[in-house]
DNA sequence: AGATTAAATTGGTCAGGCCTATTGATTAAC
DNA sequence: GTTAATCAATAGGCCTGACCAATTTAATCT
């Protein structure tokens, strides 16, 4: 769960239709899995270049891209001369690759903790000029909904919570929402409900960001924690319906 | 923030000095700062691989290497016998992806926030199992600090705050909590954090892990959430006045 | 036993080669 | 003339085999 915005490993990007299996992608994700299955545990050393090359039966070169593919992702860590070894954070990033992913409520309720601890943080250092900036998002969102661009609106939606967490001035909180939102397209249930949500609901709310935005406007702490919770349990709320069906 | 050009990549990572330059890494390095840099535009395709390792006199694979590396980290796209070309949000991310870890105290800020929040939720869901594995945990450190054996008092530490994070029965507040421990290990400064309040603190507080627990064991949301923060709030404070050595 | 040194191991890099996919120009067909 | 098939140049993908430097381990010598 580094600052980078996407998921840990992008392997298999698109290959709905035979595209480009590239070799050393599927090394990295092969490995990746067994780090996130827990064969590979943390601080382990993974067998040698040459070693693996063997075991996949591929070249020592294709071996090698697969493990930077790895480093580059954060989950392991190469010590020249000495191995490579995995990573004590190893098994959370990699838990985005695999169906153990926290579900949809799951994520849910830790957004409504997390980011209502955030919202009050916020409002307390909150800058003017993230506060604008805030304003402008809410703004776009706004126009947005009102054409019945629900998808970009949504764009906006997350940059509006991502722009709180980050004005909490906490990079460890900006961290764990950022890994919370993207939570939403980790796992195939969890695709499924997101959808759902945006095909019920046309567009995010926009009076309820109106609301986090104004309370942090006033640097109103508690206002914007009970803001924001309340802005999520009523998101959450749509899911609960949604499982009715 | 230390003087150290701070590159696009988060390659290299906090070398103090000549550690392990290895090849890829700079080369991936460069590229990332032309691209930041805006020399190379979002949809330029760049040179071919064999002409960049013309360019930097260094092999292909290392070239190779390098490229894999900006791909993995989202700066560019490798289409197979076509080329590799600057993705649109690359100049957003090289920026973005300067940022280090969190510092000490915004960790212990997080685990203030999200374990308080934690300890209130494990305290409505924890079972009578959890509980006496929680007790064993707390008296095991206790006999260890006894002992003074503060290292294998810690590890119980860690495990008796982990067991309350997954008694919320909610795997993404259970991963966060891991992952925010995990870090007291990621960066230096953190390391030398954690040194230093092992050493100026004989093992963990005991009284404050008995007050959590006894929170928990009578269900007492509120007060588990309270003792969780206070006992946070306690080391945290130790750390400060340690700063000021 | 402890310190020192030598050997084995491991990642880092280079060289050259062959394969497949893409692309664009050439040519053939309509 | 326009379109379609073809072919060659170019790009990345992957392989073999080799050598270097850092690290680790084993052997050796006090």
């Amino acid at each position: 769960m580094t600052q980078t915005t996407d998921s840990p490993l992008k392997l298999n990007t698109e290959r709905s239709q035979a595209n480009s299996p590239r070799l050393y992608l599927l090394i990295a994700d092969k490995l990746a899995q067994n780090i996130a299955k827990g064969e590979l545990n943390p601080g382990d050393r993974l067998p040698a270049e040459r070693d693996l090359a063997q075991h996949f039966d591929v070249s020592r070169q294709t071996v090698r891209e697969a493990l930077i593919a790895l480093e580059v992702s954060g989950l392991v860590e190469i010590k020249p001369g000495s191995g490579v070894y995995v990573l004590k954070s190893a098994a959370l990033k990699s838990s985005i690759l695999t169906d153990d992913a926290p579900g949809p409520l799951e994520i849910m309720e830790a957004r409504l903790l997390v980011e209502g601890d955030a919202a009050a943080l916020a409002a307390e250092r909150i800058s003017n000029e993230e506060l604008l900036k805030l304003k402008a998002y809410l703004n776009q969102m706004t126009a947005l909904v009102a054409a019945q661009k629900t998808a970009e609106a949504e764009a906006f939606d997350g940059k509006f919570h991502q722009l709180i967490a980050s004005a909490t001035r906490n990079s460890a909180l900006q961290s764990m929402v950022e890994w919370l939102w993207s939570l939403r397209e980790s796992s195939e249930i969890s695709r499924a409900f997101t959808e759902k949500v945006r095909r019920q609901m046309a567009g995010p709310n926009i009076q309820a960001h109106e609301k986090i935005y104004q309370c942090l406007s006033r640097r109103d702490a508690p206002g914007a924690k009970a803001a924001m919770q309340e802005h999520i349990a009523q998101v959450t709320e749509a899911y609960i319906l949604l499982v009715a069906d």
